[in-house]
DNA sequence: CGAGTTTGACCTGCGC
DNA sequence: GCGCAGGTCAAACTCG
């Protein structure tokens, strides 16, 4: 069955005051699907009212600009990526089975070319974002410091800033497209049943696969046996989530488990610069262990998650190697319980990319997801700061937030490190820019009729402050956090066109 | 006394 | 099969 892959950014909703970090309510709002809508609701007009308007008075003069400005976005995907009619398949006989696979074989084709065609496009479209944000924003600003009032600078400021958050999102899109075109590419070399495998990799989709191989003696059933006999507590049902191989074979918790199973494979790594021993992330952690590692003269400290019973979810802690001021901290798991709002935003970013390597089928995934390609797509302009890479073997998403030479400076110095959560106030997306606290350092005005306060002459001038608040969004673990949030959303969206039945994880993040 | 930490032992996976 | 490294357990310990 073809689900609507929502691709759609609509312009009103993606500026909605909506918390991002929400995946059913914000996450979803900004990629909603709308498939009962008019095509011409599922076209985004990225700037249709924000910049169609004369803020800019002399934009007929700048073909350039007048060319981003009316730059209409169509990504309603359509992609067709469920099987829900075929999920019986495993318990037909022989020929059914070819009949079905040949069928499916040439859906998957049909939905390569499709998606080969979207991500033409989209990269197209992505490059021509791109160059014409730069001359946009060259423009803007050479307009604003010859002739701008201060109310036409702030305006211009927000306008800089949202084409660049626009800008992230548009690659976004592109890596899941991406993502999929290599996962759908990769199956279709492994031939007819892999389509099927990577299908079901998709949350509450039919069982046969997943439970075909949860069935399977692994050695992650065996250690989890082995476990289980050595201790009692494993054995409660809340613990199962931990011990995803399946000791029993109902279908939907084979099911659930397999896909914890692989859940459980992704990491997410934070490299964050802490003189504290651990950052605070909101969550209540008990130590249980702690080890020395190879190659580090730190122990590697582990935790686990006690804010419930049998939360599945651990963490470790560990100091750079190299950098002993560096902390780096390994969360592994979803929590399966509702979480203080400071723990949301790590729990948010922690699961979407848990899902972001869940969906990427890992082996097929290494093309895409290497150490260079997501920082350059999502964050051209600030490779240096947040940076999220995928390593192999073990499916780490990396964000790294220890490279934030300059912009970093206006944020308030953190005295006892601490992952900065405005869960009330997300960055970018929700609220007006100018509200937000991070914002400081671009002292602009509390309100529109306030005049701004202007770059003094000993502060930094307009181009860096600009590109120093630009930095500090897609810096901003919020920012990370709501782009992989939105990006987990269409991944969830995809697999699992019911919502409300969707994981747990995703009432708590 | 309960909750959390420490630490040595144990188990498993993996490379050789 | 063996040894190593990572991960986990659980008894002992500490602290409020």
């Amino acid at each position: 069955m073809d689900r609507g892959w929502g691709l759609t950014l609509d312009h009103s909703e993606f500026f909605a005051n909506k918390p991002v970090f929400d995946r059913h309510r914000s996450g979803l709002a900004m990629f909603p699907s709308r498939r009962g809508e008019s095509p011409e609701h599922r076209e985004v007009d990225f700037f249709a009212e924000k910049t169609k308007k004369p803020l800019v008075k002399n934009e007929d003069s700048n073909p350039e600009l007048s060319a981003t400005i009316d730059f209409d976005v169509n990504i309603g995907l359509q992609l067709v990526t469920a099987n829900t009619g075929s999920d019986q398949s495993t318990v037909d006989d022989g020929e059914g089975k070819d009949k079905r696979a040949k069928s499916e074989l040439a859906q998957l084709q049909a939905e390569l070319e499709r998606m080969n065609v979207e991500n033409q496009r989209l990269r197209g479209m992505l490059s021509q974002v791109s160059s014409n944000h730069a001359s946009l924003k060259m423009h803007l600003m050479t307009m604003m410091q010859q002739k701008a009032s201060t109310q036409e600078q702030e305006v211009i400021i927000i306008i800089i800033l949202q084409i660049d958050c626009y800008r992230l999102m548009m690659a976004a899109m592109l890596i899941i497209v991406n993502m999929l075109l290599s996962q759908i590419t990769e199956e279709k070399k492994k031939n007819g049943g892999g389509a099927r495998q990577f299908l079901a990799l998709a949350p509450e989709q039919s069982n046969s696969v997943s439970e075909e191989r949860t069935v399977s003696g692994s050695p992650q059933n065996n250690l989890d046996a082995t476990r289980s006999k050595r201790s009692g507590r494993e054995e409660s049902p809340e613990s199962e989530s931990w011990a995803p191989g399946a000791k029993r074979l109902n279908p939907t918790n084979a099911n659930q488990q397999s896909i914890e199973a692989t859940m459980r494979k992704a990491r997410v790594s934070v490299r964050a610069r802490s003189e504290a021993p651990m950052i605070s992330d909101g969550c209540q952690w008990r130590k249980y262990g702690q080890k020395m590692a190879k190659g580090n003269p730190c122990p590697r400290a582990y935790y686990r998650c006690t804010m419930a019973l049998g939360c599945p979810v651990r963490k470790q802690v560990q100091r750079c190697a190299e950098d002993q001021t560096i902390l780096i901290t390994t969360y592994e798991g979803t929590h399966n319980h509702p979480l203080p709002p400071a723990a949301m935003a790590m729990s948010s970013t922690t699961s979407a990319a848990a899902s972001m390597l869940l969906s990427g089928s890992m082996p097929s995934a290494d093309g895409l997801m290497n150490p260079n390609f997501l920082p350059r797509t999502i964050l051209p302009c600030s490779s240096n700061m947040a940076t999220i890479s995928a390593s192999a073997p073990f499916s780490t998403v990396t964000l790294d937030l220890t490279q934030s030479p300059n912009a970093l400076q206006y944020q308030r110095p953190p005295p006892h490190f601490q992952v900065p959560f405005p869960i009330s106030a997300p960055p970018v997306f929700g609220q007006p820019l100018y509200n937000q606290p991070k914002f400081s350092g671009l002292q602009m005005p509390k309100s529109a009729n306030e005049a701004p306060q202007l770059p003094a002459p000993a502060q930094p001038s307009f181009t860096d402050t600009v590109s120093a608040a630009t930095a500090v969004i897609t810096a901003d673990p919020n920012f990370t956090a709501a782009l992989a949030a939105a990006i987990s959303s269409i991944m969830a969206n995809n697999g699992n066109h019911t919502p409300s039945s969707n994981n747990d994880d995703n009432n708590n993040s």
